[in-house]
DNA sequence: CGGGACGTTGACGCCCGTCAAGACATGTGG
DNA sequence: CCACATGTCTTGACGGGCGTCAACGTCCCG
């Protein structure tokens, strides 16, 4: 049962774009200008002036709220082909905030441009429409994980749409996963702790679920455990593998 | 400091449709049905086909995700003016369910129709991107409730914006909140349980700082301290009322 | 090699979920 | 109008999940 959150991960702007005219996509690389940011840099600041979209085109980006106090929510992270400070407010302020988990290189377009572009060229609003909607959807499965799912199922959880989206549409098993966020930036997704989040690692790591291996990559052993898991059932964990 | 979730209330469907062309509005008319649904009853299950769009005129509504096992997370409450059912799936399933928490009238459009006459009128689909930008910055504002805010933050964080939604633009402090849900209502919205809902206004009522009466009502007597609350700082609640 | 960032593990405690009983309101049939 | 059933809210008791604080281990990069 795939969530919604993956359904949008695969298509990337090459496929998205794909279905829109040749000269449209040509406009589009006219006005823009491409930046790169390094890990751990701010890429668009909450409540500022929102005078850019950006497409991110390498590396992961985080996107985030944050609490007077420091606490932070991550509200999602970003993939090649993710937009980037599309915002509908007339006052024109990002709305959140944001930052690279790994080295990103985006494309950046003026909004005045982009929205110029927009009345020229219709399918290209509607892709943002679609785009907006998927986040919604997404958001709305986020919600109900915040709200009412334990830590497990939450981890379980964001272990699956990590190996599903690096599976792509094989639909392959991936048996290494890359997770190349550090795991505060994980626990502020899921709403926990990096603690917390550790320890759960550690209990599916001492119930043969994942293996623990190198920085950055966990390994999934017990494909039926997680699934049973992320699925909020009280998971019978005989089977390896199928 | 208002939310998104507060600006978005203001807006009614009246107020909104005021920016459309007489004839939009009149065909709107023309191609919609009135449907009503009591209190406590199902207006639209999560993955059947999604044949209408509808807009809710009086009563309040809930909108909500479930999980296999029963658990629920209402991801938003609907008033007067809001829409409801609008999906941009190419499947066309309804991605959520929704019920009347009052008694609610509705004006329902049959998708086609609709999407017929957004591409008559460019604002009309405007006006449901707007709608849909406003609810992901809203569920966006959520996320980061529930994810980091305590129970006694989202609580009192919930009765301002019932608060505040009744005091319409006015900016007035109203006394006595309406609160027309069910505290299980309530619990699902704020991913937490009755009972907790239950101690907390206790808790709040012990310390002076809302007045409990009437089934459905609750007065608020220390608006210093239930914002303190809302935005996450330790309070000092001496004082009452400005 | 040394320092800093990040991850792991332990100890502790409290918030809050769960179960249960009782209070109260509302509706229904007799 | 009353007896009863039903749904909802309140309050208490209890326990566990998980947040917090702290110390240690590990990796990376200068």
């Amino acid at each position: 049962m795939p969530t919604a959150t993956e359904q949008k991960s695969i298509s990337t702007l090459s496929q998205r774009l794909g279905a829109l005219d040749d000269k449209v996509v040509s406009r589009l690389n006219e006005i823009s200008h491409s930046v790169s940011s390094l890990a751990g840099r701010s890429i668009i600041i909450e409540g500022d002036p929102a005078i850019s979209v950006f497409s991110l085109q390498h590396g992961i980006a985080s996107v985030f709220k944050l609490l007077p106090d420091g606490r932070r929510q991550i509200t999602g992270f970003l993939y090649p082909g993710d937009f980037l400070g599309v915002t509908f407010n007339m006052d024109a302020e990002y709305g959140y905030g944001a930052e690279a988990v790994t080295h990103c290189t985006l494309r950046a377009w003026p909004r005045p441009a982009l929205e110029h572009l927009f009345d020229e060229a219709p399918g290209l609003r509607r892709l943002f429409l679609a785009k907006i909607a998927d986040e919604l959807t997404e958001a709305q499965d986020r919600m109900l994980m915040l709200g009412h799912r334990s830590i497990e199922e939450r981890v379980a959880a964001f272990l699956l749409t990590m190996a599903r989206r690096q599976a792509g549409a094989t639909g392959i098993r991936i048996e290494i996963v890359d997770i190349p966020m550090r795991w505060a930036d994980i626990a502020d997704y899921l709403g926990t702790t990096a603690e917390t989040v550790s320890r759960t690692l550690s209990a599916f790591r001492d119930r043969g679920i994942v293996r623990t291996g190198k920085r950055g990559e966990i390994g999934i052993l017990n494909w039926p455990a997680l699934e049973a898991h992320a699925a909020g059932v009280k998971a019978q964990e005989g089977e390896i593998n199928r």
